[in-house]
DNA sequence: GTGAAAGCGCTAACAT
DNA sequence: ATGTTAGCGCTTTCAC
C-alpha cells in the first residue's frame, strides 16, 4: 500500500481511503492511485485490515454435514445472501456431535468472525459461553427455542412429528413404525411421532434406529429388520429422511411388496426425488432456500440495526401428501 | 494475551511461546499461565497471528456449487483432511462462471490463505495472474491438464466421453443422444462421446443441451425433447448427470417406454440412488472422495517438502454397468 | 527458559 | 482532500 502510494505521489493513507471509500478522495488522486495498483498487482491484506478495524467481513457456518443436500441447500441460500453483502464464509462440518462442534466454534472465533450461523439449537455448555462471550450475533438453523443464544431461524421438530402422525391416522393407518437416524433432531420427531400416534391408535410404535446418517442402503437393512419383527397390512414406516424412505421403496419393490397397501411409506425433507420414485414419497417438506436466506438477513439487520426485530422465526414445514402413504 | 501473561507473572511473549511451541516454556510457567487463560477466558487472536507470522492456515475452496453431491462429497473429503491438519476452509460458490470465480479469487487471496483449491482446469487469465503471482500452493480438481496452475487432481473428461461411446457401441447400441447441462466439462465429454460414437456408429448423434445445471426436471423434459424428434428404437441416452438420466427413467415409466428395450440410459456420476432406479442405472463412477483427499494431500506434502511429487494426478473414472444400458 | 524490541499492513483519530 | 501518528495482537529476532 505505501509503494502503490509512492507510485501515485500519495500516502499509504490515502491509498486506503480510496479503497475503502473512493469519494473521499479527489477524482484524480483517484484515477491515479487505480492506475498505481494496476501497475504493481498491489493485492490488499484483508488480514492487516481485520486487525486494525477489528472486523473481518467473514461469517463462520458450522453444519453437520455439507454431503447431506439438506444442509447444503441451507448453506447455498446462506452464503448467497452475505457474499452479497461483502462477507465470505468459513465453514467447517461438525458431524451431529457437540465436542466436536465446540472445538470448531473456539478455533472459528479465533478468526474473529463478524457472525456465526450453527446448525441446531443444542450446543454444549463450553461452546455456549464462548459465543455469549464474545458477543457476536449468531444465527441458529434448523431447529427453533425460547431461549436461543441470539436469534434463531427454523422450524419445530416435535410439530413435524406430530403432523406426521395426526396426517397417518387420518389416512386411516392403526399401526406405525419409525425408521430413525443418529440425529438427536431426527430423535425428537420420532418421540413425538410415537407419542401422539401411540395415543390416538392404542398401539405399540416399535422403533428401528441407527446411529449413522441415513442413507439408501440403511433404508433397505431398515424394511429388512421391520419384515423380521412382522408387521400388520396396512402400517405406516415414518422415516427421519427422504434417504431412509427411498432405499424402503427399493426394498419393498424387490421383495415384490405393493406401496402403500402392504407397508406406507413417510419421509422427511421431501428431496426433488421424492415426486418420482415409485410410488411418488409422501414426505414433509421445509424450505431450505427460505430458511438460509432468513438466516442471512437476520445477521444482515443485526449488523445494520444492531438487533433482530425476531429473535425466533419459525419457517414451518408442510406435509407433501403424493402416494406412498 | 499480555493480561494474560501479567495474570501469570510471565510476559506476553512467554505465554505466546507457551501456545505456539509448549516444550520451549518450563512446565511450572506453562501450567501458571494455563490456568491464567482459564481464568481469563482468554480466545487467541488468529488474525494477529497470521498478520505477523504470514501464514494463515487458512486454505481457500472454489467450487461451483455445493448443492451438487458431486462437488459437496469433494469438499467433504477435502476439508476433512486439512481440517485434520489445522487448516480451516474458506469456501465459495463460483457457478460454472469464470468471472464470478476471478471476484471470489481476488476477494479470497485478500485473505491471505495458505493454498486454494479450484475446480476445473479453466481460468481467467487475470485469476491465473493473481494466483501466479502470490505463488501460493493452487491444487485444480476434477479435471486435469498437462499445464496446471500447480498441480491437479481429477480425470480425463473426454477419456470418459469415449469411454461412454466404447461400451454403447461395445454394448450393441447403434444410435445415440446427449443430454448435456450448462458446464463446460459436461460438453467436453458429450464432444467426445459424439465423435467417437459418431465415427463408430457412422450415425449423427444429436444433442438436448441446456445451459442450467442438471436437475430431475430437466430430465424430463429431455425425453419430451428427444421423443419430439423421434428416436430410433434402441437408441441410447448420454447424460451428463445421473440427475438428467433419473429425470429420463421417470419420464420413460410415465410414458409406458421400457429401458433399456426403447431407450437405454446412461448417467454420470455414480451417485447412491444409481443402484436403486428401476431399472438401476448405468453410470460413470469417479471416487470423489479419493479425489477429496488426494488434493487435500497435494497441498499438505506442498507445505511440507515444498513441492508435490507429481503434479499432475489422475484418479481415472469406472463406468458401472447395470441395467438401464 | 525468558524478555525486550521491532514490525506485520492495515484503519482510526486527529490534524491540517 | 490529504497527511501524521498511534496502535490492532500477535510472531520473530536477538539478548540475556
Amino acid at each position: 500500500m505505501t509503494d502503490v502510494g509512492r507510485l501515485a505521489g500519495v500516502s499509504q493513507v490515502t491509498v486506503s481511503r480510496a479503497l475503502s471509500s473512493p469519494q473521499k478522495v479527489s477524482p484524480q488522486t483517484l484515477q491515479r492511485i487505480e492506475d498505481a495498483i494496476r501497475q504493481t498487482g498491489y493485492v490488499p491484506n484483508a488480514v492487516a485490515g481485520a486487525l486494525a478495524s477489528n472486523k473481518s467481513n467473514l461469517v463462520a457456518a458450522l453444519m453437520p454435514s455439507v454431503t447431506n443436500i439438506v444442509y447444503s441447500s441451507m448453506l447455498h441460500a446462506f452464503s448467497d445472501i452475505m457474499w452479497g453483502h461483502g462477507y465470505q464464509i468459513m465453514f467447517s462440518e461438525t458431524g451431529f456431535d457437540l465436542d466436536r462442534e465446540e472445538k470448531a466454534i473456539a478455533t472459528h472465533l479465533s478468526r474473529r468472525p463478524d457472525a456465526m450461523l450453527l446448525t441446531g439449537i443444542h450446543h454444549s455448555p463450553g461452546a455456549r459461553r464462548m459465543l455469549v462471550n464474545t458477543g457476536i450475533p449468531v444465527v441458529e438453523v434448523w431447529d427453533i427455542t425460547d431461549t436461543p443464544i441470539d436469534c434463531c431461524v427454523g422450524f419445530s421438530h416435535a410439530g413435524a412429528g406430530i403432523a406426521a402422525a395426526d396426517f397417518a391416522i387420518g389416512a386411516g393407518y392403526r399401526h406405525a413404525v419409525t425408521i430413525t437416524a443418529g440425529d438427536e433432531r431426527a430423535r425428537r420427531r420420532r418421540d413425538a411421532f410415537t407419542t401422539r400416534f401411540a395415543k390416538l391408535s392404542q398401539t405399540e410404535v416399535p422403533a428401528v434406529d441407527f446411529d449413522t446418517s441415513a442413507s439408501l442402503g440403511l433404508g433397505r437393512q431398515a424394511l429388512a429388520r421391520v419384515l423380521e419383527q412382522g408387521v400388520s397390512p396396512g402400517t405406516v414406516l415414518f422415516c427421519s429422511s427422504d434417504q431412509f424412505a427411498q432405499g424402503l421403496l427399493a426394498e419393498a419393490a424387490a421383495r415384490g411388496l405393493s406401496v402403500p397397501r402392504d407397508i406406507a411409506v413417510i419421509g422427511f425433507g421431501d428431496q426433488e426425488f421424492a415426486a418420482y420414485t415409485e410410488p411418488s414419497l409422501t414426505s414433509i417438506r421445509i424450505d431450505r432456500q427460505i430458511l438460509g436466506q432468513l438466516a442471512a438477513n437476520a445477521l444482515v439487520d443485526r449488523f445494520a440495526i444492531g438487533t433482530t426485530l425476531n429473535a425466533v422465526h419459525d419457517v414451518g414445514f408442510e406435509l407433501v401428501r403424493r402416494a406412498s402413504a
